[in-house]
DNA sequence: CCATCATATGCCCATATTGGCATGCGTCAA
DNA sequence: TTGACGCATGCCAATATGGGCATATGATGG
């Protein structure tokens, strides 16, 4: 193996998300469960394009889906969403500072440009 | 155009934080600026790799690059991930219902069956 | 049993990546 | 000025995607 790619999508919730059109499913289906041909609609895609996402989504596990009859319905299971929230919130002390680490940096580089 | 692979990864946050290693410098960086070698050196990869992940940092806005010297120390700017840390919020209701519903399909199962 | 509806898949194409290497470029020290 | 150092880039190889289409699968209703 000389070269690599990026992680299979299907491997990590990360990833999962970073579509925008699966975020869009996700965000859908906070309304309820929803059969695919409906998401389909709704979001303007294929129905092999809404099931194609919504796999990527199962094998993640931020959904889940339920035979209906002759549909299958799919549901949010946003479980796997809380990791990228904590992360995410492990950041949230850097939101407010960064200006005023940007400021630092000014100075420094004033002080550095004096010393000159 | 026929076909399309993938959102490019320098066009939004998601993307950018979709690669594990990627993800990892943020987290280095959290301690404080570093120059590009010795972010290289703590994650175990090569020089060339370290700069190519820090470009795609760079375009979407999490970290800002300065000069110092020979060197190009790399900061932390974790205003982007303030949204990512907002969209996932949204589901926060759902994190703890999930068992519930899941319960409640069981229940719709059982009595489906006691029809039938 | 058959036509139809609802989905999942397989295939092909064009693209976006990531990694390895070599190399260009600017900076600093002797 | 010259050589070493620190980084950014370019190029190529191997892969993972996402979309469009056709088609296999399954279940339902007559």
């Amino acid at each position: 193996m000389v070269g690599m790619a990026r992680a299979a999508t299907t491997s990590d919730v990360f990833n999962a998300i970073a579509e925008p059109q699966r975020r869009q499913i996700l965000v859908l289906l906070r309304a309820g469960e929803r059969p695919v041909t409906e998401l389909a609609q709704e979001l303007g895609m294929t129905q092999p394009g809404a099931s194609k996402h919504l796999r990527v989504l199962r094998e993640v596990g931020l959904v889940r889906d339920r035979k209906a009859g002759r549909q299958r319905l799919y549901g949010l299971d946003a479980r796997g969403l809380q990791p990228v929230h904590e992360w995410t919130g492990g950041f949230e002390q850097f939101w407010n500072a960064s200006f005023d680490r940007l400021d630092a940096y000014v100075q420094d580089l004033k002080q550095t440009r004096q010393k000159e």
